[in-house]
DNA sequence: ATGAGCCATCCTACTAGTTGGTAGATACAA
DNA sequence: TTGTATCTACCAACTAGTAGGATGGCTCAT
């Protein structure tokens, strides 16, 4: 692996445990076992390491998403596959708190164009959501009460709370308890 | 007002916009116009700053809840003044975020003092959703599918995603849009 | 009532350590 | 020889926190 994927996955983790205001230069330096300045050499400013994070995190789901829908897996499972990812990071805390969320609460402190990304981030996240809750809505598996663009707000709304509420209590298993609701109201006829 | 309920106000404003990592002794001796000695005098170090305030916050929730249930105020309303507190806070970006979901996000980096404060805060808010939620479902107005417990969780899950979102979207009324749709879950039979 | 002692508040001035970032040299591969 | 990657050695600004002094209100014995 490059040094500039190292250094990525490092702030990745770095900004997923202790935010943006959290973690310094040094710190991913110590990780990464290169001095600062190599870090300076790849990421000018701290925020184009920060944003190269957010902009990988698009682009998997972006490819993620194309990936469930052209193997042709139904709606439900793809919802499924998208909160078990997460809930296995929780569990084994080897990605306890998705990075755009984190941003997310950090948004009025960010560097316009990272907070940028942050809402590129969002934006794709949703626009999946939608189609998925739409086709599955047209196959009359998800019950929706609202027009898609709430339903789909709403569905990231409960998967990022419950990350906050499950970090709260430093219980990895509410998140997952909470999802699952969550899927119960979808399917409920 | 005293100059240690200014600070504990300032300090509140400032975690509530860039998180426990994210502002300074400086910072609130700027806003207050004392010197940062004086906060140290009154808070010796930061994080007993950052516990007056959500402690403040927890003792809030439960003069709210007391006056609330002796007013005889039926479960359903009671959810809706609590979501319209935070509805019109976000609103007029008064308190765009609450104190214990930016510093649940910092979870891992706050002392571990700091973080019993948040837990507790967290408990307290889970204590009197649940009661809630069970004085509404005994009365039929509640459709609840899971453990009180677990609808709960979901429900605090569903507005501090919502604030998330609203403030990854910089557009405050997507807070309002989530939360109706969880009451109309809620509500349906 | 008055002076003495006490204590909370607030101040100036400082510390040691960390922050993000820069300058400039070196190693080495195409 | 040109460019990429890495290094050592800096820097100015900021961090939380400390030392010690000035002010000024309060109590209490005289």
């Amino acid at each position: 692996m490059t040094t500039q994927q190292k250094l990525i996955d490092s702030a990745r983790y770095l900004i997923q445990t202790r935010g943006y205001n959290g973690f310094s230069y040094a710190d991913v330096a110590d990780q990464v076992q290169v001095r600062k300045a190599s870090i300076h050499h790849h990421f000018p400013a701290k925020a184009d390491l920060a944003r190269a994070v957010v902009d990988e995190s698009r682009a998997q789901i972006e490819q993620h998403a194309r990936a469930l829908a052209d193997a042709g897996v139904d709606p439900q499972q793809q919802l499924l596959t998208y909160t078990g990812y997460w809930e296995k990071c929780i569990a084994d805390a080897s990605a306890p708190f998705c990075v755009a969320g984190m941003l997310a609460a950090e948004m009025p402190t960010l560097p316009s164009d990272l907070a940028d990304a942050v809402r590129a981030h969002f934006r794709a996240l949703t626009n999946w959501l939608e189609a998925v809750l739409s086709t599955g809505s047209q196959l009359g598996v998800f019950q929706l009460r609202n027009s898609v663009r709430q339903e789909a707000e709403a569905f990231m709304a409960m998967v990022y709370g419950a990350m906050l509420v499950a970090r709260a209590y430093a219980t990895p298993t509410t998140f997952a308890d909470i999802v699952d609701l969550e899927f119960k109201r979808l399917l409920a006829r």
